[in-house]
DNA sequence: GTTGACGTTGACGTAAACGTCAAGTTATCG
DNA sequence: CGATAACTTGACGTTTACGTCAACGTCAAC
């Protein structure tokens, strides 16, 4: 009943990402695995940090932003201080992807309408609803 | 009654980036302002231009991407298989950007899970007053 | 024992997106 | 006319996020 854990290949294959990411993650101080002699060892902890980079990449959040996030928030729950700025950061954060979520949906939008331009000018019927993968 | 203009430093000023990235993207053919001697002009459509780069920038896209799809766009209108090429392009974009904004949604409530338990690590009540924005 | 798969640590290379000079050109003001 | 500000074109530097070797360790299998 020992913990499940992850070798780095593994990780590396299920988030799509090289090892080289993945220590380079560590490089950077964003996650600490456990060691097996030289070997790394992931557990499910360390694999939930991977999947919060990742996703952290995906909103446009550079490494060093979420290292200081990862930081943050674990020195926040004792210190008072680091919990207001904590709570700035957060916010600051939230405008920003607002804004972008914003972003997002014109150009989805502009998509659209881009999209039905491009079919009438092909001949086809903008029958109600585009499957979006009938090509 | 002659068109709008403007130049290099108010259109840097204006989306608050460097005249050095207004150079950059010309140099990347995402730009072509007309001359005045060697003075760079911008018309209304060039204005437009750079929001629109801003933007496919603040989602997530690369110059190069911009320039392609700038590129098909301009192309598109007269060739068939340049418009397919167009459609593809642009349901592939769809697709990522709502990935995009879904991993922005989970990461906002985070946020807000985040700047709650702090408040209440603070003894804040949480007083309204903060209500950054509602979706 | 050695072969091969897998993992490790450096060290160096690279692409994108500009920043930062340097050195010259043009427009304007007094 | 000269000074100054604003603009221009290179050319090289910088940061981020890895890619790409090279050289070595290790462990099971043959």
């Amino acid at each position: 009943m020992g913990e499940q854990v992850f070798n780095i290949t593994e990780l590396a294959q299920e988030f799509d990402i090289t090892t080289r990411a993945i220590r380079f993650y560590e490089d950077q101080g964003l996650l600490e695995p456990e060691r097996a002699g030289q070997r790394r060892i992931y557990n499910r902890r360390d694999r939930v940090r991977l999947m919060l980079i990742l996703r952290g990449k995906r909103i446009g959040l550079s490494l060093q932003e979420i290292r200081e996030l990862f930081a943050l928030y674990d020195a926040a729950h004792d210190d008072a201080p680091q919990l207001q700025e904590f709570i700035r950061i957060l916010e600051r954060k939230e405008l920003q992807l607002l804004t972008q979520m914003e972003d997002i949906k014109v150009v989805l939008t502009e998509i659209g309408q881009l999209r039905g331009q491009c079919e009438k000018a092909l001949g086809k019927r903008a029958n109600g609803h585009n499957q979006v993968k009938e090509l």
